[in-house]
DNA sequence: GTCCAGGCTTCAA
DNA sequence: TTGAAGCATGGA
């Protein structure tokens, strides 16, 4: 990789932070990670507590990947529950990303009922297919290209039938008509960004294929809302078997719990229990259960 | 072949 | 207000 420039980046491990279910795009390259925020390929490296990053790209990178967030504060006020802190031990360079919204949200929109790596797939096909060629990363093989994620205008004009083909199944027509609904304008994602969090959330979700929980996921990794809880079925889950010791809790108590349980930057501890569950509980979990 | 996935929407009760 | 069914598709 050539022209890199360092930036000092401590508690901060890219990785955990690129690979636990909050983007969907970045891929290993070079012992670094590969990737596109908004329109400038990027390349990253962990070196001496720091990181390499794409000369001229560092204020962009440090900005989306959260150096500034001072974790060492949000990790003071997590619950002093042994898997909580078992889950921060392993997982204590995780940052909360700020992503571009749309990106965010068209991502999410696909993630209902998926695994990972199939919405990391899903993003590959939409970006391939709509999204502006930005660059290429030679390769033994082959080239890898590297694409922006496409604009609402351009994922709206692919329409519900290449979305399908992507194998998108009954999450394309949600991802059209949202990807309509803010390219006429009729949504402006940026505009709510000094709205209070209630609202932005009132808001989202009326962008079809958006739920409570995919709200959530907009409002914490793109609005940068650190006490919003996506409860997912892992976390749903891991505040059932971990926290409640079994006892059930009814769906619609979830967040109230969760936000009880977890504390003020919620969706930080939420992100490190989901991953570190990820990693370590068994496939085929609902047997923890 | 079966089960499950970072759920949402609709429709009863 | 709450609960259940249906929804497409691919990975494990």
């Amino acid at each position: 990789m050539a022209d890199l420039e360092w930036i000092p980046a401590p508690d901060f491990d890219l990785e955990q932070t690129l690979h636990s279910g909050q983007a969907f795009r970045w891929v290993p390259h070079e012992g670094g990670q590969i990737g596109v925020i908004d329109r400038t390929p990027v390349f990253l490296r962990a070196r001496d507590g720091g990181l390499e990053v794409t000369r001229g790209a560092t204020e962009l990178a440090s900005h989306y990947l959260a150096l500034d967030h001072p974790i060492g504060e949000f990790h003071a006020t997590f619950p002093s529950h042994p898997y909580m802190l078992a889950a921060l031990e392993a997982c204590r360079g995780l940052r909360i990303l700020r992503q571009p919204l749309w990106e965010c949200t068209a991502a999410f929109i696909c993630s209902a009922q998926k695994q990972v790596a199939h919405i990391r797939q899903l993003q590959d096909k939409i970006a391939a297919a709509a999204g502006e060629l930005v660059g290429s990363i030679p390769g033994r093989d082959r080239q890898t290209q590297l694409f922006a994620f496409p604009s609402a205008e351009a994922v709206a004009s692919l329409g519900e039938q290449r979305l399908r083909s992507f194998g998108l199944g009954y999450r394309a027509p949600n991802l059209a008509r949202s990807a309509e609904l803010i390219a006429s304008g009729s949504l402006d994602l940026e505009a709510l960004r000094p709205l209070p969090t209630r609202q932005i959330r009132e808001r989202l979700i009326e962008l079809p294929g958006v739920g409570p929980k995919i709200a959530e996921c907009i409002l914490l990794f793109g609005y940068g809302r650190l006490e919003a809880i996506p409860i997912d079925v892992w976390i749903g889950r891991i505040l059932r078997v971990v926290f409640a010791r079994g006892r059930a809790i009814k769906a619609a108590r979830m967040p109230e719990y969760a936000a009880r349980k977890l504390g003020p930057f919620a969706g930080y501890a939420q992100q490190i229990l989901f991953h570190h569950a990820r990693q370590t509980w068994p496939k085929g979990t609902s047997k923890v259960a």
